[in-house]
DNA sequence: CTAAGTGTACTAAATGAATTAATACACTTA
DNA sequence: TAAGTGTATTAATTCATTTAGTACACTTAG
């Protein structure tokens, strides 16, 4: 399901919440589906499982994820879910401008990368969560 | 010359290598222009010189700066900088791609927000993005 | 009902990076 | 020579992260 980076100097529940989010935003995990709960993917991972229940309050605290008491974390609303992907993704573009500007990067420059990199892939899978019903990753 | 975001969860070496990449990659701080030495800069930060010694060494890792005993530590030639700073950028924006076609943003509805980004400041000037970071320039 | 599994909360300890502190040394320059 | 440079080293401190252990409330299958 997701693995740790120990070479990576951010903290582990970071990774988790990175990793676990772009699994939801990307459709992999449907909306509704049920997350493996802290204990076992604590034990997945060999980590502690407060750092998985940390991981998980920051990924309800972002909306990403629910959980309820007894039954287990799911998955949250994707449209609201991608909404907010959307905004956080042009945050990254306007900075990214700005810092392209300084380094003398011509708007055209940028556009012809922006076309080079989007068509790069063609046959561009829109909405993936077609049906790969796989409700608990493991 | 920079400010300390105490905010900022990074470490302070980091904040401190990172402002100064900026203004040297902007061009503020011109070819072999002396830097503030690691003790002067130290004080005028109020932080240990350690700290700064830190930074520099990063810095010239990084090949931003040079540093000669005795003298002091200065800016490095600025072409090369600029040329690896558009590598940079080019390689953070085809990310950023790959993550927009995730979420369903069309490359169509990509391009206008970086007209409407890049024509956002006018006036050709490349100092902006007051909203983020504190960089005061002195 | 019972037991197992769930999220959640709390305290204590351990770990490790970041930072400070205090010196010290080699070098350059006025 | 003296002041100012970069650089190195060691020790202590601070603080976020992580682990460890325990506990409680809840849900669900049996």
């Amino acid at each position: 399901m997701i693995l740790i980076d120990y070479k990576d100097r951010r903290p582990i529940y970071e990774q988790v919440v990175e990793k676990l989010a772009d699994l939801i935003v990307r459709g992999i995990l449907e909306q509704d589906s049920q997350l493996p709960s802290v204990r076992s993917l604590a034990t997945e991972l060999s980590i502690n499982p407060n750092t998985i229940q940390r991981a998980y309050a920051e990924l309800e605290r972002q909306g990403y994820i629910y959980s309820v008491k007894g039954r287990g974390s799911f998955v949250a609303e994707n449209h609201l879910i991608k909404e907010q992907k959307r905004r956080e993704i042009f945050e990254r573009l306007h900075v990214l401008t700005e810092d392209a500007r300084g380094v003398g990067i011509t708007m055209l420059e940028f556009q012809e990368r922006v076309i080079r990199y989007y068509g790069n892939v063609e046959g561009g899978e829109e909405d993936d969560r077609s049906d790969r019903t796989d409700k608990t990753v493991s």
